[in-house]
RNA sequence: UGAGGUGUAGCGCAGUUUGGUAGCGCGCUUGGUUAGGGACCAAGAGGUCGUGGGUUCAAGUCCCGUCACCUCAACCA
């Protein structure tokens, strides 16, 4: 019991304290540090790692899409982010500017980037000149600063590493095309790598992005019930290439403004990793992206030839492409359990003399904590096998949560009392702005995304006829 | 930007009411014994008490200012 309460006080309880609990178990598996300028963030090794395999797989299906990747500059002039009248507005409050270079006061202030629409165009504007020079299609892995009043790491933080895809193209339907594509990337990636089911959809014009014709979104569903925006992706229509002169001589020899589109997600998807999986031990990461997925805790390791087989092990696994690693510290079994459940390391292998002699193995899957034995030999595949497992248990379980905290709201009654007990709701609305802010302020609930192929009877706010079925939550 | 809270050793905290030698737990270092769910013994190292000023013989403690961080709300990926 003693012992119980010690492991306890290590992070705060997950069902009754979930912010405390979150910021705990970020700092305390040092997947990341708070900086020393407000609202920054150290990205510490291990919580890269997982960004490092985000970024992989992401990577790999824009390729797969046909972008390429580029660089483009963090300062921007200022007078760029006035061009496009609704992008300074959403941008300016939370914009930073630098004012002096080299001990001089600029003669323009240059905007750090909080988003770089307004370069790429720039720069597009000057590349494209044909329609044969279409589409342009083209990514960036970059950082960006919004100066938030207040932060968390990984969820909302000063600076941010993200990706920013931007794509020009010739006619409306192959952009709209496109921003539903790349939206489809997205919600395929949380699915199968990260293990998050998502909901996607066309937001509000109130939570659409500054500047966007059209905004759509990927929520997930946090353990808590409310709901992270865990990326996006904008038809910015001809707003931005009217703004920067992005035209192109077509077919029929007459000049046409491109059609442009966005779309981006950030280090903000640790932190929904974090908050869809983790339980009250800590992390629990889906195989696919965990920084180490299996971990050998040798038993007894000073007896003889323990150390060996447990280095022999994880060299076998890493050969198989399995990460592996062996934790051959000093500390005792039991303080490496806890420690590396708390790290959310899928699969954990116990290797002890009692095994080796017996040419086995344990293993122990984070997800369920079930015990099993393997034999030595076969060693890789069993982890593999069970990787896999552990992988698609993760997205079962989700999906079965997901499923099970979705309500339907015939009334603003019915809608707070939906989001009350952390569930999403499905509720008509009349589609006006009004009913929108004043569900907001009634329930603390925003509209999520617009639901497709629905139809509802009544708007759950004025009780006019419904435009919409709107997805509410309470969202970070 | 509004409301509340916290700053004392690497981390978590006590000490502040009533001013008088800087404490506890964990972690860290060294040596030894241990080892299948956060081991044990012994000896150590580590603090301008967030910061600036003031009151006082004397300030972690009282007074004034200031900064940072956390939680909740508003804005965003």
């Amino acid at each position: 019991m003693a012992k119980e309460n010690q492991f306890v006080n290590q992070i705060a309880d997950i069902e009754t304290d979930f912010p405390r609990w979150y910021t705990d178990v970020v700092t305390r598996t040092k997947l990341v540090d708070y900086g020393p300028v407000k609202g920054t963030m150290v990205i510490r090794p291990y919580g890269y790692a997982i960004w490092e395999n985000i970024q992989k797989e992401l990577d790999a299906r824009f390729k797969a899409t046909g972008h390429e990747n580029a660089y483009f500059p963090l300062l921007i002039p200022y007078s760029f982010m006035t061009r496009e009248a609704e992008h300074v507005e959403g941008f300016a409050p939370e914009v930073a500017v630098v004012t002096v270079g080299g001990g001089e006061t600029l003669a323009e202030p240059l905007v750090i980037r909080p988003t770089s629409e307004t370069v790429i165009g720039e720069m597009y504007s000057k590349w494209l000149q044909s329609y044969r020079d279409l589409p342009i299609l083209i990514n960036q892995w970059a950082n960006v600063v919004r100066w938030e009043k207040t932060t968390r790491p990984f969820l909302r933080t000063s600076e941010f590493l993200w990706q920013e895809g931007h794509t020009a193209h010739a006619t409306e339907e192959e952009a709209m095309e496109e921003t539903m594509k790349m939206l489809g990337v997205y919600k395929e990636f949380a699915e199968t790598c990260l293990a998050i089911p998502v909901f996607t959809g066309r937001k509000t014009e109130k939570e659409k992005f500054a500047g966007a014709v059209a905004t759509f979104g990927m929520e997930a569903m946090m353990h808590d019930g409310k709901s992270l925006q865990a990326g996006t992706s904008h038809y910015l229509g001809q707003n931005f290439s009217k703004a920067f002169d992005i035209r192109f001589l077509d077919k029929d020899g007459t000049h046409k403004y491109a059609y442009t589109t966005s779309w981006g997600v950030s280090t903000r998807l640790i932190g929904a990793l974090i908050m869809a999986h983790g339980d009250s031990r800590g992390l629990v990461l889906p195989p696919v992206v965990a920084p180490v997925q299996a971990i050998v805790i040798p038993i007894a390791a000073k007896k003889e030839g323990v150390l060996e087989a447990a280095a022999t092990l994880k060299a076998k696994l890493r050969a198989a492409g399995v990460r592996a690693d062996c934790d051959a510290s000093d500390n005792s079994p039991g303080w490496k359990f806890n420690e590396w459940e708390m790290k959310g390391v899928p699969v954990r292998i116990e290797l002890g003399p009692r095994d080796i002699e017996a040419g086995k193995m344990v293993l122990v899957r984070r997800d369920t904590h079930e015990k099993t034995e393997a034999s030595l030999e076969n060693a890789a595949e069993a982890v593999q096998a069970l990787l896999a497992e552990v992988q698609q248990n993760l997205l079962r379980r989700a999906k079965k949560r997901k499923e099970e905290r979705i309500v339907t709201a015939e009334s603003a009654e019915e809608l707070l009392r939906g989001v009350e007990g952390g569930n999403f709701v499905k509720a008509g609305w009349c589609g006006c702005r009004e009913c929108e802010d004043k569900i907001k302020e009634q329930t603390a609930a925003s509209a999520r995304v617009i639901v497709e192929g629905e139809t509802a009877g009544k708007c759950c706010c004025c009780g006019r006829e419904a435009k919409h079925v709107v997805l509410f939550a309470r969202a970070y």
